[in-house]
DNA sequence: AATATTTTTTATCACATGGTAAAATTTTTT
DNA sequence: AAAAAATTTTACCATGTGATAAAAAATATT
């Protein structure tokens, strides 16, 4: 399942959308990438409006009017940015298993989402920027697909704790924690580097941090 | 204890100081407020980078020449908005209880960052913004002063650890996630209104979320 | 009330930034 | 190899943004 952000946005937003559907070239696959990585890094650092052209650019290796020819404008390179950042992240909640006990279910998640923290920590970063602006652009597609997918899960969680298998919590904020916990180490990493010296990429503070965040959540939460 | 980051930044960073330290009429004290607020928000929402000071002056009801009468560059409006807020950030964690059971010291703890999340969301955004830039202006900040105050708290919670008070788990990561946890409402927070129509301001869903986080950790935690 | 001081406004400025047009170059197709 | 298409570069431009100088207005001091 695709998000398809830059389908549902209303059509005076962009022109993104022939743009990335037309056939790509060979040097047009290579180039639009660049430029998406680019953007993430410098989006992930300043936001939508603090991020400019120019470093996008200079990070891509190429001319402002050369990444112009490739996305027509700023909201265009964060359109795409966002969107493939959302599809992962998102990606990452749909991969929830559908079966198992609840300390499967949550440890594995939890792995998940520790995962995409260290491997994807500029997309964490792009979000958690776009959640600061108060969400521009998001607002409508959380309040939609997410929504929907948190309440099939929240209806989940509540089920075991009807059926008695786990403690009696809150769905929503236990769900709340976890990102809270997992998009801590990629959000904050620059504050985390400086207290431990480490980030998760650092293969023993990766198994160290999620092992402490498994065990208290699994801990906080089984009966 | 103040942390007084304006004093301790290089000369050639700021005239901020003795800008601040001269006796202040009565406008000057009321439109520096105004100028602080003004900009708490603004760079809560932009970050450094994509904060303006156009935006400021307006949301502070002065003119831009007026306003920078007061604050003589965006750097030194910046400047004085994160002293404000880490300062506040710092003596939350320093209010940590010296005396008490480790339940009674993790719960006030968590109380106090939940306290501090709904009172000064803005706050605790500029400071997310600032980490997310990198914490170009905090690093040093945070590599001294909360280092310290970190390494203390840690080794108190080691102590209980060995004291066989509390289950083994590593207590910088305990931290983080109790830092995780109560910040994600602040920093999120148009994110989890969107998901649930509510903020810590509903003073029902800030019970709930204080409560569930709380037992999570501590049942997660407490032998 | 007159004077000195502080605050606000008006008028600018230089540089940054998003974006465009058109020519030059490179790549692909025929 | 020539023609067509795609890509890159050069040269700009309008607006946004941080910042200043100096005059005008308001406030405080004598």
């Amino acid at each position: 399942m695709m998000l398809r952000l830059i389908s549902k946005l209303p059509d005076n937003y962009t022109n993104l959308r022939e743009f990335m559907q037309k056939k790509r070239s060979r040097i047009q696959i290579i180039n639009q990438q660049k430029v998406l990585d680019a953007g993430t890094e410098i989006f992930a650092k300043y936001g939508f409006r603090g991020g400019t052209i120019d470093q996008i650019a200079e990070l891509a290796g190429m001319s402002k009017p050369n990444l112009l020819y490739y996305f027509k404008s700023k909201k265009d390179i964060y359109l795409a940015v966002l969107e493939q950042t959302l599809n992962k992240w998102m990606q990452n909640l749909m991969e929830w298993q559908v079966t198992g006990t609840p300390e499967e279910i949550i440890s594995n998640y939890i792995d998940k989402k520790f995962e995409f923290s260290r491997d994807h920590a500029d997309g964490s970063r792009v979000f958690a920027n776009e959640i600061l602006e108060g969400a521009p652009i998001l607002k409508t597609l959380l309040g939609e697909d997410l929504k929907r997918l948190v309440g099939e899960k929240t209806r989940v969680i509540k089920g075991w704790v009807k059926e008695g298998l786990i403690k009696p919590i809150d769905p929503i904020h236990l769900i709340f924690m976890i990102w809270a916990v997992t998009q801590h180490y990629a959000d904050f990493s620059a504050q985390i580097e400086t207290l431990t010296g480490k980030t998760l990429d650092d293969d023993k503070f990766y198994k160290q941090a999620k092992k402490t965040a498994t065990q208290i959540i699994l801990d906080g939460v089984l009966k």
